[in-house]
DNA sequence: TAGGCCATCTGGTCCT
DNA sequence: AGGACCAGATGGCCTA
């Protein structure tokens, strides 16, 4: 039962007019885009927005009224905590980055292979793209929600950070002196630091441990593997396990599965992302402007080939289908701006 | 500087 | 039992 394709009864003179369309909306909006508050040309009229609106994915009310965002008391600033999230060592060097953006035009070189509706792009949306969870490299300052950064000379970067094995330092830090530096404890006692300093709900992990500066201690020995500085808290120390009785080591595996899976999941937006017309080459598109952008513009593509893929039935017109779309692409280009490169 | 967006970790649930 | 999927929590980056 091979699926009818809706698309196929398009004729050229269909796609033609909506790839000028397209790349029209392109360029048009490229020269003429500036932030929102500031630009005018490109603002639809008040009668456009109430013509367009039943019909437009963008609409603003669908997020307040489908997805009721509940305040949550006693949220502390994200990025003014009372107190250091964590200490901060000089010998950090290296921006702080998280992750470390990929950028198309850095790895490739130039190609004319271009998309009609994104001409500045540097290849076609079909084109083979590496796995983003094998390119992703991280950077030795990546910090993480339960992992704080170190600087290990003999890790290697590329391994997922958490399977990396590391050496126990050779000199114990005292766990809870603020000035002491998370530089060259291993993995897991950089954990147990972290979890100490945010009172993370991670310290289930702990269970089976006292949180005390000791038990730091044993973890330290207990991941190396190593009896180097520590051997006096004691060698057969069982492996931690959480409320699941999952191993350590298990949990790490989980960890990368989810982060392959993740990364698998972002892939796939960047591939939609290529595949739908956008506001300009300065600009990337949210993952919930892709799916807005791509419901509205999968729906002209739909209606151009006869049939009616709107939620309501309504039957929209190719051209209220073709603004609608330029104007759900304005809408989520106003909402993020690319700074310009 | 507040807020949006994203990546990551983690635990819970479901499925094979 | 283990993996996939999901949602919550949290920190980093970026922009208005």
């Amino acid at each position: 039962m091979a699926a009818e394709n809706p698309f196929a009864k398009l004729s050229a003179s269909d796609l033609s007019a909506i790839i000028l369309k397209g790349a029209q909306m392109t360029t048009d909006r490229d020269t003429g885009f500036c932030s929102g508050s500031s630009e005018t040309g490109d603002e639809l009229s008040p009668m456009d927005h109430s013509r367009l609106e039943p019909h437009s994915p963008t609409d603003a009310s669908e997020d307040s009224v489908e997805v009721k965002v509940t305040p949550i008391t006693l949220t502390r600033n994200k990025r003014k905590s009372t107190e250091p999230s964590r200490v901060i060592c000089e010998q950090e060097t290296g921006p702080l980055k998280k992750r470390i953006r990929y950028v198309p035009g850095q790895c490739k070189e130039e190609t004319d292979t271009r998309n009609p509706f994104r001409p500045w792009d540097q290849q076609m949306p079909h084109e083979v793209m590496p796995n983003p969870a094998e390119v992703l490299i991280r950077h030795p300052g990546v910090t993480t929600l339960h992992r704080t950064p170190y600087d290990d000379v003999e890790s290697t970067q590329d391994e997922p950070l958490a399977l990396v094995a590391k050496k126990p330092s050779s000199s114990l830090p005292a766990p809870h002196n603020a000035t002491t530096s998370h530089i060259g404890l291993n993995e897991e006692t950089n954990n147990n630091l972290s979890n100490l300093q945010h009172g993370d709900k991670s310290m289930k992990f702990q269970n089976t441990a006292s949180c005390s500066s000791t038990s730091l201690m044993a973890s330290m020995s207990l991941r190396a593997g190593t009896s180097s500085s520590s051997s006096s808290v004691g060698s057969q120390r069982p492996q931690q396990r959480n409320y699941k009785n999952m191993t350590r080591e298990r949990r790490i595996e989980a960890n990368a599965r989810e982060r392959t899976r993740v990364h698998t999941i972002s892939a796939a937006y960047d591939t939609l992302r290529k595949s739908i017309p956008s506001y300009s080459n300065t600009q990337k598109l949210s993952k919930l402007s892709v799916l807005r952008v791509a419901c509205s513009y999968i729906l002209t593509l739909s209606r151009m080939a006869g049939f009616d893929y709107s939620a309501d039935q309504s039957s929209p017109s190719v051209a209220e289908c073709m603004d609608m779309v330029t104007k759900t692409i304005q809408t989520e280009g106003k909402i993020r701006k690319k700074k310009d490169e």
